[in-house]
DNA sequence: GGTCTGTCAATTGTTGACAATCGACAATTC
DNA sequence: GAATTGTCGATTGTCAACAATTGACAGACC
């Protein structure tokens, strides 16, 4: 996590045992969201067990995994198409997140500690880092992680799973957003004032944030599309 | 849907083309819906396939399926229980209901029209009538499909699908709690007022009434703790 | 020429056997 | 007798072969 790893710290780790089909989910998971794989092309079974170098059955759990995470889409004996986004699709994270946001800031409001806005700036200042680096998986993945937190802080287990369920697809739309039109700035600016007001006094300030924090996604959404067709 | 089929109604139907994991996915989960496999008891892939009369695969993936419901825990190679649920647990999901349930209303309030109001009110009927039986499958899966309406008419796909991954765990509440002290006086009234309100005018009542049927919900689980414990 | 029908390749669904892992308990060692 | 190590049964993970389904296309039939 720090990087000052000492003798004393750096002892023996648990060794990595993932089974098959979750190392192959990660993969699947980055390579769609990364572009390695086109979005609305069909992926088969066969083909991806064998550049894997597995069987069917592993693989098959993976891409079940996806498919529960609505990254790709599967008809039985007709085969499976990576999730190609509509703008519906886009109102309806923003709008659903909205909902849960809401929800997990009421829940965390009076229960926030130095932990919290310490962790909370930390992936702040990640995400940051890796605005600059147009590597469009990282900072999609550094924009998921830092909302991710107040799920995973507030204590909701439920809350936390119905977010985890749609933040696949959260990333895959920041990723290929910006890979399309790559304009930094306003994510920064964005998540300036949401870092502020996430760690401030009011709670119905930063219920406002969030409305806006989606709002502007939208936007952004928006002039993309009428800028481009 | 309404049993009055002439022979001009009645004709070819397409035959039940569903594949065993799907088909074992809806037998698991009525089963343990209807208590048929305890609450925390465990379960394992060989003697529920053997069972089944299929060999592991499909029956892995139905498996699969109600692990991503929530109904079923997995832990790799150390085996599978049947979901427990604890007050926590339930708390969470009426209150994430609330949220959903909300954003559900707000979205289909102003698109409301005859044929929802109509199938609203035959779903009404159909869980009241379920009420006497003394069927708790039977009066928990009604309670479900009333309450699905509005996700399924307000043409959120995302929040459909929200609402239908923690449906099965609600429902599995619905029925152990009235299996365990079955009054439905209290379930009659709550849905009268919430039926009335989801069809009148006023959109700021609905949401207080969705508000006030999740305290409900709760309450009649602190009472229920307080009398046996 | 148009319609029906059979065939074929592509793809997923299913199976039974084998391998890896885990937790518990017995055997061994000191 | 306590701690360590080996072993075993239970369970899930993985594999490779086979079956079923689908959609498309070519050929027969009128």
């Amino acid at each position: 996590m720090d990087g000052s790893a000492t003798a004393a710290q750096q002892r023996i780790t648990p060794v990595r045992r993932e089974t098959f089909s979750s190392q192959i989910a990660a993969k699947l998971r980055r390579a769609i969201i990364g572009g390695g794989i086109e979005a609305g092309s069909q992926i088969t079974e066969t083909e991806l067990a064998a550049r894997f170098g597995v069987s069917r059955g592993p693989l098959r759990e993976a891409m079940a995994m996806l498919a529960s995470e609505g990254l790709i889409v599967t008809a039985s004996y007709r085969g499976t198409r990576v999730l190609k986004l509509s703008t519906k699709d886009v109102r309806e994270i923003y709008s659903l997140r909205t909902a849960l946001e809401t929800l997990a800031f009421r829940e965390i409001w009076d229960r926030r500690d130095k932990a919290f806005a310490a962790e909370l700036a930390a992936r702040h200042k990640t995400l940051m880092s890796t605005l600059g680096l147009n590597d469009h998986v990282a900072s999609s993945e550094a924009e998921v992680r830092f909302h991710a937190l107040v799920y995973e802080a507030c204590g909701h287990d439920l809350l936390l799973e119905s977010w985890q369920r749609i933040a696949s697809r959260m990333q895959l739309y920041l990723a290929v957003h910006q890979r399309a039109h790559g304009r930094t700035a306003p994510v920064r600016d964005a998540h300036e004032s949401y870092l502020r007001l996430a760690l401030g006094d009011s709670l119905e300030l930063m219920l406002e944030e969030v409305d806006a924090h989606m709002r502007r996604g939208l936007q952004s959404l928006e002039k993309y599309l009428e800028t481009y067709s």
